[in-house]
DNA sequence: CGAATTCATAACTAGCAGGTTATGAAAAGA
DNA sequence: TCTTTTCATAACCTGCTAGTTATGAATTCG
């Protein structure tokens, strides 16, 4: 399985998307914090959890009897590559480079 | 459910994946040419692309008995918008960047 | 027309993914 | 020390999803 593969299996469920969102946009959460606001119970977290963490898309920073978790946004590049190969490669290219030349402008 | 929520569900899937990455490639393709190769029953490739259809990832023409699909790669906008929302703002921006000016150097 | 091709849909099946509860280890408090 | 908290893992259950076969409509070919 390559790596986009991996991301897209990973990201295709609900709960592991929600997961993954929560941690880039709040930063550093325990398993406790997520299991608070998951709606489903903490054994299904940790699972959902190993699976991002295998797919790199989290790292988990063990603390005493807690475990941080954190995104690792970067671990989303295989998907960009993917998008650019199959998505619209041309599009996306010229898309980003007007961005970058109108906030250049300013 | 959102549009790159709908993108992230259909994608999950390898199959479904697969069908999307060669009509991306190849171009326009019947049901008939995409069952050849998909290594699953022609009834199974048409649920997939009335999926990947119901996204706006692929567009149907039909034409007699043969319905022609192809790949609509903008439909993949969403995805990348919640890559750079959730995923990492800055860093695709100034990958992109260093990419465009490496290119413009050429 | 009669036969063959193409495709979509219906109806059904089975495996697995995502859920649960139970449990125990490790750490922290009282 | 005894209790509580936090987390991971094991074991199990179940519903959904992706697969199948069957079928018929529409089209094309001979």
């Amino acid at each position: 399985m390559t790596l986009a593969e991996n991301l897209f299996e990973s990201l295709g469920d609900r709960t592991r998307r929600s997961i993954f969102e929560r941690l880039a946009v709040e930063g550093e959460l325990t398993v406790h914090a997520l299991t608070a606001k998951a709606g489903v119970s903490q054994p299904a977290v940790s699972k959902h959890l190993g699976i991002l963490k295998g797919a790199g898309l989290v790292r988990a920073r063990r603390d005493g009897r807690e475990t941080h978790y954190s995104a690792q946004p970067q671990a989303l590049g295989p998907l960009v590559d993917w998008i650019g190969f199959y998505g619209s490669f041309w599009r996306e290219k010229f898309d980003r480079l007007d961005e970058l030349l109108s906030r250049m402008d300013q």
